[in-house]
DNA sequence: TGATAGATCGGCT
DNA sequence: GCCGATCTATCAG
């Protein structure tokens, strides 16, 4: 049985990623309701050189110092924007990437943020899950979760064998953790080649 | 103050 | 498979 959300978003990122696969991502917007299964998250901690917590609390990963249910989002690479769930105590920089996730409502609303047409390439990797929930900018970063128009909701439980572990991807420091964990055999998840 | 790498993506070869 | 887009945070000098 899978803990309830609040518990989760407690504990240290490495334990909440693979327990928030699963989970429902919702965003209320004027136009409806998108509404997502996640299938892809990383963990990053403070004592990690491949995150952004790493170098301390800067005004940008300030959020990711707070406790546990708030969002981070960032920009990266000049073009794209990252959703974070962070989690853990206030005090220690920790969050988890939501890096992929399977459409469920307001499908035809994400096709139109995405541009594109094909279900499978809707969500999957870190920047078109933002895209495809309308996130243009870092306003929700900071903001609590079920507080503002992003939502989180309990999901059926991913038996355990169904979950995968593996290396971060598109990070060049402490590549060798296994801190990325996906649904196996979900065709939604990014970088498919490693998916059975 | 300048350089560069970056939790990415899409287009082209 | 490689490369450019395009902006920011961080680090070197």
């Amino acid at each position: 049985m899978k803990p309830e959300i609040e518990h989760i978003l407690k504990l240290d990122s490495l334990a909440a990623a693979p327990l928030l696969l699963g989970c429902y991502l919702i965003r209320q917007t004027p136009a409806g309701r998108l509404k997502l299964k996640i299938v892809e998250t990383e963990a990053y901690h403070q004592d990690d050189p491949a995150s952004h917590s790493f170098r301390g609390l800067t005004p940008r990963t300030a959020p990711m110092f707070q406790a546990g249910g708030r969002l981070y989002v960032y920009f990266t690479y000049g073009m794209h924007y990252c959703l974070n769930i962070v989690t853990g105590p206030a005090g220690v920089g920790e969050g988890v990437l939501l890096r992929a996730a399977e459409p469920v409502d307001g499908i035809e609303q994400m096709k139109a943020n995405r541009q594109v047409n094909d279900i499978r390439n809707l969500a999957n990797g870190p920047g078109k899950l933002a895209q495809a929930l309308g996130i243009f900018d870092t306003s929700l970063s900071g903001k609590i979760l079920n507080k503002s128009s992003i939502l989180l909701e309990n999901g059926k439980d991913i038996a355990a064998s169904d979950i995968v572990a593996s290396p971060r991807i598109g990070i060049t420091k402490a590549t060798e953790q296994p801190w990325r964990f996906y649904v196996r055999r979900s065709p939604f998840v990014s970088k498919i080649r490693y998916n059975n």
